[in-house]
DNA sequence: CAGTACACGTGAACC
DNA sequence: TGGTTCACGTGTACT
């Protein structure tokens, strides 16, 4: 279902466990074990060969070594975490988590804030064609929308609207994080040909098509940062 | 020298490990284990007694509690990230973390790019009076501070800016997660006792106090909310 | 019965 | 010397 759990991209080499710590770990066992002391380097390969080829392929070298691949992989998102959080250095791990859920909250808080007062670009693809007026004779259509943003959108726009024989007399674009909200009002050229609804319904397939469609560049690959806005639950 | 890192608000009770627990566990010891099975409700009261209170006060018991503690501590910020972070629910601890980092970074970076097109308040309390004009013989002061924001805070600059005969004929106001970045363009009423130096001076001398002075009200306590925008290490 | 993920108790290190 | 934190190998459950 989400294998991108497991394809962390940090995946430090295990070479702290040889076979010389894991006889000495096992030197603590409370069975096999010899009760003179010996010489703990020629311990595997003098004294008990067989165990430790017996232990090489056991399943229990595989279960630890795979459980200390499990740790390192949570570890490695902590110290990175330990990064982005300023003044965590010297806090152990619980202090650190405490520490990151408070910056989220308030991270989040924040662009509450700012989307409550901005036109912020939301999570949710868009198109909204809100209103016409009339201004002396013309038709003006007053038009929202949001999606990712990519370097052709605006030029595909332009074309669209072109076609559509509509100028632009108000805009407001705000771009943020990969995402892009455009408010337009639109004008008529020459209102001569088309209603006010079939021109909705052109506007409303053009700009469909534009929210929906994904880039033909390669910008969208660079930018995979996760979206934080997202549909109310 | 940061014990707020033990003074979590989730203190689960520990209320799994019973005695019975505990005997049961204990089992699997290699050691003062008989091999006949017996009932294990009476295992620890009737065979042995001794070993189960030396158990009891064993430094052993407090110590695996006091990990068990830590664990609970560590878990329960896992549990609360991963009701920050939308669709973790089925997520591994890695990867819950790892998304968590891609969040941060995320809202880091919204948060940057919306600083540097709108005049965001920073971490940083700062007092700038930056430039005079000279517009129609008036005096005219631009001045931009940053600091914690407080319900008194207007009324106390208000009534700085009245005892030095000040108006303001230009303001732009941010505030933004608890801080608040003022810029005012101030005009003298009157231009006839001061020079513009000694009213710099005294402009200087009630904004720092204003930016530096501690709310009145206990509008700060309920904001216990960690500040995101830092000085630049 | 592979592989994986989590909780557990323990040894070691640091105050 | 207890208290606390961390890494470790293991037991166990799920797939």
């Amino acid at each position: 279902m989400d294998n991108s759990s497991c394809s962390d991209q940090y995946w430090p080499e295990s070479e702290s466990h040889t076979s010389l710590s894991w006889a000495l770990n096992f030197q603590d066992s409370p069975f096999l074990l010899p009760t003179n002391s010996c010489d703990v380097t020629s311990f595997q390969s003098s004294y008990f060969p067989t165990w430790s080829q017996q232990f090489e392929a056991s399943a229990s070298r595989s279960h630890s070594e795979a459980e200390k691949r499990r740790r390192d992989r949570i570890n490695a998102q902590l110290s990175t975490l330990r990064k982005l959080i300023p003044r965590s250095e010297k806090m152990d791990k619980a202090a650190l988590l405490r520490s990151v859920v408070d910056h989220v909250k308030d991270l989040k808080g924040r662009a509450k804030e700012i989307s409550n007062v901005l036109n912020t670009p939301s999570d949710i693809d868009e198109v909204i064609i809100e209103e016409e007026e009339d201004s002396s004779n013309s038709i003006v259509v007053k038009v929202s929308l949001c999606c990712d943003d990519r370097p052709e959108l605006f030029s595909e726009l332009n074309r669209g609207l072109k076609n559509l024989k509509l100028t632009t007399v108000e805009s407001n674009i705000t771009s943020l994080g990969g995402r892009i909200k455009c408010i337009f009002a639109l004008q008529s050229i020459n209102n001569s040909v088309c209603t006010i609804h079939s021109l909705k319904q052109s506007l409303r397939v053009l700009l469909s098509r534009i929210v929906t469609s994904p880039s033909t560049s390669n910008f969208r690959i660079k930018s995979k940062r996760q979206r934080f806005f997202l549909p109310p639950t």
